[in-house]
DNA sequence: TATAAGAATAAGAATCATTCCGATTTAAGG
DNA sequence: CCTTAAATCGGAATGATTCTTATTCTTATA
């Protein structure tokens, strides 16, 4: 994933590209790891010292439900972005050390709802996260 | 689940009988579905008009701590409590319609961990909730 | 280039679940 | 009954997220 690549499918939506927009993607491409949203705010007061909260999370919004990033949420309930990988449905390994994610390989859900077998349950959604500690920060 | 085998866990753990606590069981054991704090305080208030959130959330959390009760996290991030039905780790599909939930029969964790195979992390926790709509709110 | 329309933003208030605090009360054992 | 740790109260504080209104951009079109 690349700057260019991004902001040609934010066109291809129909997303008018601004400074602020533009900019929290670059942000989430230079770190690397998952960034909060507070994180996410503090790096663009850098260029733009009266950017708000809204303005970030409007935007983490948007590339959210363009599949442009992840967001994963936290233990504490709080949820943490970052540049989505991969165009398929997937979860995350979180470490609580680094920051690092590994991509599950696999939804566990097909096999569940194999096994729930006669259950009738119409499925809206579903949540997976798991935490811990990558090898180096064990 | 009854009233009197909940008491006698308290008990072996240590803990005090208060009018609150066992009253806090009893509005769960009594409405048998998920409820939410607020929820709970409201029944709650009905006998101690004077209870506190305070007094509600630790109870809760003493409760899920000694495996009493399952604390469901909702979509919109909130929690909801109900009397745990069985005594192993275990996950939910939880109805948005009505609050009814089913038991997931098995947690998806130890086939992800074998077939992560070589990955060497160490897990802390994690969550895995399903939610839709059950066979009769559909 | 000028204009218009809609999209995006700023600033700060509001929301809402949950936690924290210091003061007071209470359950349970001796 | 006494003692003491546990539990409670009342209300303030927290913190992430959302909302509101006025204002400013972007982009398309004339
Ligand atoms: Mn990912
Ligand atoms: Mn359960
Ligand atoms: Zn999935
Ligand atoms: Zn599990």
């Amino acid at each position: 994933m690349d700057v260019g690549s991004i902001i040609k499918r934010l066109e291809a939506g129909g997303h008018k590209l601004t400074p602020k927009r533009r900019a929290i993607v670059e942000i989430l491409l230079a770190e690397g790891r998952h960034l909060s949203a507070k994180e996410i705010l503090q790096a663009l007061q850098g260029k733009f010292p009266r950017v708000s909260f809204d303005t970030v999370y409007r935007n983490l919004h948007l590339l959210e439900e363009m599949k442009l990033i992840c967001a994963l949420e936290m233990q504490d309930g709080g949820c943490r972005y970052q540049i989505n990988l991969r165009d398929d449905h997937h979860h995350h390994w979180v470490c609580l050390g680094c920051g690092q994610t590994l991509e599950v390989p696999e939804c566990p859900l097909p096999v569940l709802k194999k096994a729930a077998g006669a259950v009738k349950f119409k499925i809206i959604s579903h949540r997976f996260e798991v935490y811990g500690y990558c090898e180096g920060c064990q």
